[in-house]
DNA sequence: CATCATGTAACATATGAAGTTACATGATGC
DNA sequence: GCATCATGTAACTTCATATGTTACATGATG
């Protein structure tokens, strides 16, 4: 199954935002994302109609983030980009008749839910900002790794 | 997006099985999972080349159940039609280079990796006797309401 | 007013589940 | 033996939906 790749792709390119400090153009987010840049203004509509960002035209224009990354969770910015279904596996069909397909229903759609709930509740409980500093460390280690190596070729 | 309903399906096709006592033709299960003879073997020969079922051509032929229902958990039937994709999110690429995506994709991929288990747990713990149970008590109580209804109106 | 950037509609592509057609294989009953 | 029934499977179509692309309108900046 073709897996909906929206949220990732968008914490991507805030992530870029937070590291800019100025105004991020489509086009340089969607280098980042490796995406095009009318999918980059699809994806980020959702988000500014939550007032999460803010788009400006013209020179100097592009997106900029609107609210403190420590404010803002990945459960809201997943519901900012549609909300798309998180579990692949379905019924064949909603409100059916069917006795057996009643207990069908019932056994895999209280899982279902359950699923769900504790996907969003994962989310919720991560931050933008403790995301942003994740990758910050990284960074720092990456940069590390780099100099270690440059001093051991010595 | 489209959910993958084989699970839902041949659990549906399993439960008439159950019911039956003598082998039931793809026919008759595709008439009651509302869907196509070919489809039904399609889906029906992971449950064989697991060993869940048995398959018999000629008069007389058709699906038999091959183990006892109490053994047979819904993990396993989830993972004989192929254990499809559980998440329906998913990251823009793996083993990325890119220390945004690493990092997001960490965040990201730990919440996957929680909710498939818990969905896995979820299955695992629910019988194919248990969903049958759970089927005849809603036809006892069906049963039931109907008769009353019919007390009533006299 | 030329340029830059977003906004959006319309269309194209890709993926994968589900449905369908066609034919081969094998078992049963006469 | 052979007609019939049922599975086995390949090949194709259909459908939904995320993603990619093109084209053009709108509005801001210098």
């Amino acid at each position: 199954m073709m897996r909906d790749s929206r949220l990732s792709s968008v914490l991507h390119g805030l992530l870029h935002m937070i590291g800019a400090g100025e105004p991020v153009t489509s086009e340089q987010l969607a280098q980042a994302m490796a995406t095009n840049p009318v999918v980059v203004r699809r994806v980020m509509a959702g988000l500014r109609e939550q007032g999460l960002v803010h788009s400006e035209k013209g020179h100097g224009g592009g997106w900029t983030l609107e609210r403190d990354p420590a404010d803002i969770t990945l459960a809201e910015i997943y519901r900012a980009v549609g909300a798309p279904t998180i579990v692949a596996i379905g019924h064949r069909s909603e409100n059916p008749g069917c006795l057996v397909e009643q207990a069908v229903n019932d056994a895999l759609g209280d899982t279902f839910r359950e699923v769900e709930a504790l996907f969003l509740k994962r989310l919720g409980a991560v931050t933008l900002d403790a995301l942003a500093k994740d990758f910050k460390r990284r960074l720092a280690k990456h940069k590390q790794n780099l100099e270690d190596q440059i001093h051991a070729a010595k």
